[in-house]
DNA sequence: CGCCTTGTACCTAGGTACAAGGCGGTGCCCTAGT
C-alpha cells in the first residue's frame, strides 16, 4: 500500500489474497495478478466478484470480443484486478498495451514458479522482472512455500527493490510425518492398502509418473478400493470432472502425478500418500502440505525406495544435461558454422557423429539448453522429434554457464535432500523445518516416526519399523 | 536411473533368455483446419 516491493511467505491460510484484493479495493487504478494455471485465475476472479471487486482474467480460453471489452475497460481505469498467466505478458500484443493500463501493482501469486518453472519449463516466469522495469509499479511476491535460497532467487528475478518481507512460520503443527522403507510396487502397495484400511477421509497419493499412477489406481481397484486416477495426459473434461468430485465427494481417493496441485483447495484432506518421493523437499512439502488446511490431525506419509530417485535424475539430466555435453555440441557447431548464418541440422546423425551412446533425444536436450543459454536460436524445437531436420541459428560463438551450471548443481541438492530427508535419523518436522530455514524448533516434535510418541502414534494402528 | 517393450538368438518351431532401445512431469500460448 505504500508503493514498496513486498516479498510474503505465508503459510495456505494466512490471507494471502488479501493481500492483493485489498490494495485491489484502495488503491486508484488496477492490481495486475501473475498466475500460473488458468484454474487458479478463475477461482481467484470469482473469489473477487463475491466481494464485490470489478475483477476480470484474460487468457487463450476468453473469446475475442470479450477480450476486447476487458482490454477497453483496462484502459478506461474500470478494473480493479486483472489476472493474467506470465505468457501473457510476454506476447506482442498484450505487452504493448499495459502501459496503456494503470497499474498500481504487480501481484506475482504462486512467485516459487519463478524457480520451480522459470529455468526449463516456462522460461516466461525469468522474464516477469523485464515488465516490472517497463511498468515501474511496485511488485508483491507470494507463496507458501520458499527456501531462503528461493526467497532471494524470487527478489533478483522479479527485480524487487528492499522489499518489505513477511516471512511466517513453515511449521503445519497438525501434519504428522512418516516416512516408510518400501521396495518395489508390491510392497508398497501393501502399505497403501493398510493404510487405507482406516482411512479417515480425503485422501491424495502422489506418483512420480503417468504409468506409476495408474498402476497403483489399478491395483487398488483390484482390491476394491475405487480411486481416480488424474495427470496431465487425461483429457480436459475428465481432469475438471476428478477435480470437481475431489472437492464434492465426502471421502474420496485420488492417485495423481504433480499435475495435482495448485488450486486443489480442499481443506480437509487427511492423508497424502507418496507412492514416490518428489525431486525436491519444496515439492514433497507443497504435495504433503495439501493435507489438514482445516487445521485437523492429518498424516503426511512417504514411501521410500532408493532406486525412485531415477526419475528425477533423470528429469534434471533432461533439463539440464552435463555442460561437458553442452560445450561438446556448440564446440562442434562452432567449428562449421558462423554467427547469424542459419543451417539444418539432425538430431539423430548429430549423435552418431558425436558417438553418444542412447538415444538421440539426449541431442535434443542439449539444443534445448544451449537455445536457453542463448548459444543457439533453433524455430519449432519444443515439438521436433529426434529424426527431424531442425533450422539453427548460431547465436554466440562463446558460452557462458556460469547460471546454468548453478541451477543444475541446485537441481541435484535438492534431489540429494530427498534421499536425505527420507533416510535421516533425527525428527522429521525438525528436518523440513531447518531446510525452509525455520529454526524455531528446538528438540523432537513428539509427533513423527522418529519421535514415536504424542498424539500421532499408532492413529492408524501399525507403526514404521525404522 | 530403472521400467517396459521389442528384437534376436536359441535350436528344432514355440517357448525362454537376454540385449538393445525407448521413455518417463509440470502449462501457457494460438493457428489451421474441421
Amino acid at each position: 500500500m505504500a508503493g514498496r516491493d513486498a516479498l510474503g511467505i505465508l503459510p495456505t491460510g494466512a490471507g494471502k489474497t488479501v493481500c492483493f484484493q485489498l490494495p485491489a479495493h484502495l488503491l486508484p487504478g488496477t492490481v495486475l495478478v501473475v498466475s500460473p494455471l488458468i484454474s487458479l485465475m478463475e477461482d481467484q476472479v470469482g473469489r473477487a466478484k463475491a466481494v464485490g471487486l470489478r475483477a476480470e482474467v484474460l487468457n487463450a480460453g476468453v473469446p475475442e470480443s470479450r477480450r476486447r471489452r476487458i482490454l477497453r475497460d483496462a484502459e478506461q481505469g474500470l478494473l480493479q484486478l486483472l489476472l493474467v498467466s506470465p505468457e501473457r505478458l510476454h506476447l506482442p500484443r498484450f505487452s504493448a498495451f499495459l502501459p496503456k493500463i494503470p497499474i498500481s501493482l504487480i501481484a506475482v501469486d504462486e512467485a516459487h514458479c519463478v524457480s520451480q518453472w522459470g529455468h526449463d519449463f516456462r522460461p516466461a516466469y525469468l522474464r516477469i522482472g523485464e515488465v516490472r522495469r517497463r511498468l515501474r509499479a511496485p511488485v508483491l511476491a507470494l507463496t507458501a512455500t520458499a527456501t531462503g535460497r528461493v526467497q532471494a532467487e524470487i527478489e533478483d528475478r522479479l527485480g524487487l527493490e528492499r522489499p518489505v518481507r513477511v516471512i511466517g512460520s513453515f511449521d503445519r503443527p497438525n501434519l504428522v510425518w512418516e516416512v516408510r522403507p518400501a521396495a518395489g510396487h508390491g510392497r508398497k502397495m501393501a502399505e497403501i492398502r493398510s493404510l487405507l484400511r482406516r482411512r479417515a477421509g480425503a485422501t491424495i497419493i502422489y506418483a512420480a509418473t503417468r504409468r506409476a499412477v495408474e498402476a497403483v489406481r489399478k491395483d487398488l481397484a483390484g482390491k476394491g478400493l475405487p480411486a481416480i486416477a488424474y495427470h496431465a495426459g487425461l483429457p480436459d473434461p475428465v481432469r475438471t470432472t476428478v477435480q470437481g468430485g475431489f472437492l464434492d465427494d465426502p471421502m474420496p481417493l485420488v492417485v495423481a502425478t504433480n499435475a495435482f496441485g495448485m488450486g486443489i483447495d480442499r481443506a480437509d484432506v487427511r492423508a497424502v500418500i507418496h507412492y514416490q518421493l518428489p525431486g525436491s523437499l519444496e515439492a514433497y512439502y507443497q504435495e504433503a502440505g495439501r493435507a489438514g488446511r482445516d487445521g485437523e490431525e492429518a498424516r503426511c506419509i512417504a514411501l521410500f525406495d532408493k532406486k525412485d530417485r531415477g526419475i528425477h535424475d533423470r528429469f534434471a539430466e533432461a533439463s539440464s544435461p552435463s555442460p561437458k555435453k553442452l560445450r561438446s555440441v556448440h564446440r562442434y557447431i562452432v567449428a562449421r558454422h558462423s554467427v547469424g548464418v542459419g543451417f539444418w541440422l539432425q538430431p539423430g546423425k548429430l549423435r552418431k557423429t558425436l558417438g553418444w551412446a542412447g538415444g538421440a533425444r539426449e541431442v535434443l536436450d542439449v539444443l534445448k539448453a544451449l537455445c536457453r543459454s542463448k548459444a543457439l536460436a533453433i524455430e519449432g524445437l519444443e515439438e521436433a522429434g529426434a529424426a527431424d531436420s531442425l533450422f539453427v541459428v548460431l547465436r554466440s560463438s562463446t558460452l557462458d554457464l556460469g547460471e546454468y551450471d548453478l541451477h543444475r548443481s541446485i537441481e541435484q541438492a535438492q534431489n540429494q535432500a530427498v534421499q536425505e530427508y527420507a533416510r535421516g535419523r533425527g525428527c522429521r518436522r525438525g528436518s523440513l523445518l531447518r531446510y525452509f530455514g525455520d529454526q524455531s524448533l528446538r528438540g523432537p516434535c513428539g509427533r513423527c516416526d522418529r519421535c514415536q510418541k504424542g498424539p500421532g502414534a499408532g492413529l492408524f494402528g501399525r507403526r514404521a519399523n525404522n
